[in-house]
DNA sequence: TATGAATGAGTCTTCATTCAT
DNA sequence: TATGAATGAAGACTCATTCAT
């Protein structure tokens, strides 16, 4: 592996070098296909610092569940769509969302794990505002701008947007496999670029005023 | 356990039993987490009986998964679109479509189980005609008679609004148990179902042909 | 090992196979540092075996905690006073305890084992008829014998004797290593069979009624 | 804990707080059991330090053990009888007995422990004379007495004498959970008390010298 | 003297799979 | 066709012990 060179005797670097290598193996694997053998391996520690700084499998697997969230997070507070046009603020979220769900697969994989087991993990967690999105609260001043220029119909709730651009660029990139085969659809970067185009289009169409069709 | 009652030497109907198991099993827990144990037990037959009938844990698996699309496109043969109005017939598609996956949850988590896998089961998957969604084709034809009667666009491949409409319902259902904690949304039954509703506007403005400027 | 010819696919055989072994490992080892591995060994089963028939480890520790009393209980039963005069009786019945802790090593160790643990499986062990002392009845009789004959005392507990008897037969065969080294007793089967006479001795003059003080 | 105000490098020190440590480990868990995680958190040091004061788990049950020893014979030779008339010394030695018994009930564990163990530990200790009971000569000069007064019978040998109050008393303290559960026997302080009297008042009876049978 | 960091070698337990009937 | 009995291979987790500072 690609990992930087090993300091010796840095608990918190070992512990971090843990965490990216449980990621990456949870979320190839899920829970139950994931092994601590190859974890320790892809971390370069043995398995008992695993269970040293961890607890066991399932705290590991909380941890990295959690990891993935944070990371995630980070990356979504990296867009500024301050400076945009609401329409365009828009757009540009939906393309932001998929790049962002095609180059972090492992954030798909860990949701789908999760959900799978029943969200118990999801359910312990706490401090959760850290993995709360911050691009709900970006969604809620786009809203409230192309509202007030008159491009936005009110009345639409940032949270069940968000909902509504995650789910657009979700399932396409989660699905990938099956929908190539069953559907023979090219799925590629450039096929994933032009539903996000069209899915920041739909978007777009959703929230726009009615056309003042009065007299003025 | 509620089973028909099992009839002696018969092999066929111990296949199916063996497959309904499977794919609860599958479903439920993942293909790692999957128990041969479990499915021999919940089949009512012994495990040497699924080894003979299926091969191994991998064949019997892929025979689940392709049993779970071979429902879920039965399932879809059951709408009837014809006699509706283009606009309506494409709402109450996506009705159709969210409540489908409500209601067979063993689906999605099939689809994420072998996603997750790589799809390398589906992709050795023959007869895929079977598996293929009879959706696309309504969808194109409702598409036509839109378009024929002027009030949508033309241009509109069905797969691609098929897979929108996919996106927009299989999100919220697989993912609702980390959406309940981290969004702190109720989702039940009738969020799901306020949720088809806004995904069917959402869709029909996006698929509404250019009002017509009138006389300019 | 001098295990009797190995019967294929005999459920009952292996399960007593593995009892033997147990036995024979927790008695030498103690809960603590018995080994599976080595049971499984030595009933010429392989270790998942051991887990379909008896569970866990700790089930395995109580089947043959169970046994260890079952056995010692059976071989109790073997002796048989009834014909003796009771100080005769006695003192054959403190010779028997003694020959029978000596020949049967393995009940000492258990009970010291579990009492080690705090007694945590004889606690949750039901049927506890099975494993009660038949010597506590005939004892009862030996000395109802002896009172109606005047030669003992009347008052005296069959329990509370059965416990000094076993106390006075335990302590020298279950400490016989340390006794050995630090009082440098030689420890052996003479010396034991000497002290059971004189622990014999002991319990008579004991259990003696009072020389009638004559002429009052 | 309220251990003594732990001084910085004081070797002497540490090594007793290990060595308390380990007794109270060692006789709660056995060998087996018996963990130097715990010992070292017992005793407020690292884990190292162990290894680096005692050499292996092994040296240190060692010296547990002897460490056993050497606490109750020291707690023996608190007791003085030269001032009671033979038979009240030989009754307070009986409940003396008990006593310590039931009051440093590590030591019963460790013996029952290192007999378990083949008493390999107990055979490569050396100043054997330090793990002496000091009662054996206190029952020597108890006997010498008795005899000269004509209350005891002559020929008795101070160490079985001694094997016998041990066995005694040794045993209802040692098994004591097995025994409440298979005799439904309420071990207590109060019933162990009064086991105490009545195997004070045996050993007396065995000890008395035969009635002088007087003018005839 | 003292310790936080680290690990090799197990130990219990599970599971897909096969054997003998 | 059908199954109770059996196992090899591996997985999670532990523990005495040592290293580097």
């Amino acid at each position: 592996m690609n990992l930087p060179p090993k300091p010796a005797r840095d608990a918190a670097a070992t512990q971090r070098r843990i965490l990216e290598a449980a990621l990456t193996e949870f979320s190839a694997h899920g829970h139950g296909g994931a092994r601590i053998d190859r974890i320790a391996g892809a971390a370069g520690v043995s398995k008992p610092m695993i269970y040293n700084y961890f607890g066991d499998k399932e705290e590991l697997y909380k941890a990295a569940l959690r990891e993935s969230y944070v990371q995630i997070r980070q990356g979504e507070r990296q867009i500024d769509t301050d400076h945009m046009a609401p329409e365009e603020a828009i757009r540009e979220l939906v393309r932001f969302t998929m790049e962002h769900f095609v180059s972090k697969p492992w954030f798909t994989s860990m949701l789908n794990t999760e959900n799978m087991r029943g969200g118990v993990a999801v359910r312990e967690m706490d401090h959760l505002s850290e993995i709360q999105s911050p691009l709900i609260e970006t969604i809620g001043s786009i809203l409230d701008r192309g509202v007030a220029e008159g491009s936005f119909r009110p009345g639409i709730d940032p949270t069940e947007l968000y909902i509504t651009i995650a789910s657009l660029c979700f399932f396409p990139v989660s699905n990938k496999h099956t929908l190539r085969v069953v559907f023979k659809v090219p799925i590629d970067e450039d096929w994933l670029t032009r539903r996000a185009e069209e899915a920041g289009e739909m978007i777009i169409r959703y929230l726009r005023a009615a056309p003042n069709g009065g007299g003025s």
